[in-house]
DNA sequence: CCAATCCTGTTATGATATAACATATCACGG
DNA sequence: CCGTGATATGTTATATCATAACAGGATTGG
């Protein structure tokens, strides 16, 4: 089960002050939404909070269950609507080695993303990806790439210690 | 449903031979395990002759009725623990973003693969991976990739023209 | 030929995800 | 300000993907 709800994760794998990006990040969002005229709605923007706030991937039905917490339906298309609008809109990013979803990392840039995942602690960090040296493949054979998911697992740097 | 016994589904995306393949494929197979001393059992041999006859990536349960309609059993860990034992042997690789499993098209070189699925036709060309370029990002931050997953979706070639 | 190990098949359940529909809310032109 | 079409919400129900745990059978190696 992914669940993470105290608020101090490590960000990439370094820790941070985490306190004001949480608000950062919906302001963005608030903004953005309203530049493309899409609605930030109460679901939305609880659902991409509680991302923010675990600063880690949580699965459909982790998210959902915090939603029906705080008295939104507690029905799955509730939370899958939710997520699929703020991963449409380039707020979260799903892990699909985890069938899980993140709060994208860098919301205000348009990017490929890629992931890190840690196979012991489950921490995810986002960084900047290439094509997956896809690129060549692609272009011989004629294909048409239009996404890429790039997904490492491994060990992150705090459990390459005592951690199997 | 073996209703590809004929010569020619697409490989990569370009038509080829195909007549020859399963049976090549399913004979490196049994030299590879035994010389890792690992048990190329009858419905292991079957799950992979399934994948490598519909040459295309196919659902658990997809394999799973054709494995019952052969006398096998008819319950998901029949089919999943004959599929994670291919995976394991690198006989046969998942696709996540399709929950689904596709036969190797390179088995008998160690190799880190990456797919480009048609998101029309549904059909999975493995290529060579780089690492995705996270070589960078996780050298800098201490993370110790030990695989990475890279599947590009898109269009390939021959659902390029009226295919939505 | 016995025992340890590995494999098979089963029951049961868990985890993830979506279709389809009714109601409510919003955005905007009239 | 009100009607109307588009959008969003919440529900029921069901589809799809996956594994835990156990009993029995096959293999292998001493």
């Amino acid at each position: 089960m992914l669940s993470d709800t105290n608020g101090s994760q490590p960000k990439g794998f370094m820790s941070h002050d985490h306190s004001g990006c949480v608000s950062a990040a919906l302001a963005a969002a608030d903004k953005a939404c309203a530049d493309r005229k899409v609605q930030f709605t109460a679901v939305r923007r609880r659902t991409l909070e509680i991302l923010l706030e675990a600063h880690a991937a949580l699965g459909a039905y982790d998210v959902l269950a915090r939603l029906d917490a705080d008295g939104f339906g507690a029905k799955p298309p509730v939370a899958y609507r939710a997520l699929s609008f703020l991963v449409d809109q380039g707020f979260v990013h799903r892990i699909e080695r985890l069938n899980a979803f993140v709060a994208c990392a860098h919301p205000d840039t348009v990017h490929n993303p890629a992931f890190m995942i840690c196979r012991a602690c489950g921490t995810v960090a986002e960084a900047q990806a290439s094509d997956g040296g896809l690129g060549p493949s692609a272009e011989t054979s004629g294909f048409q790439i239009e996404q890429t998911v790039i997904e490492a697992e491994g060990l992150c740097p705090l459990c390459q210690d005592g951690t199997t």
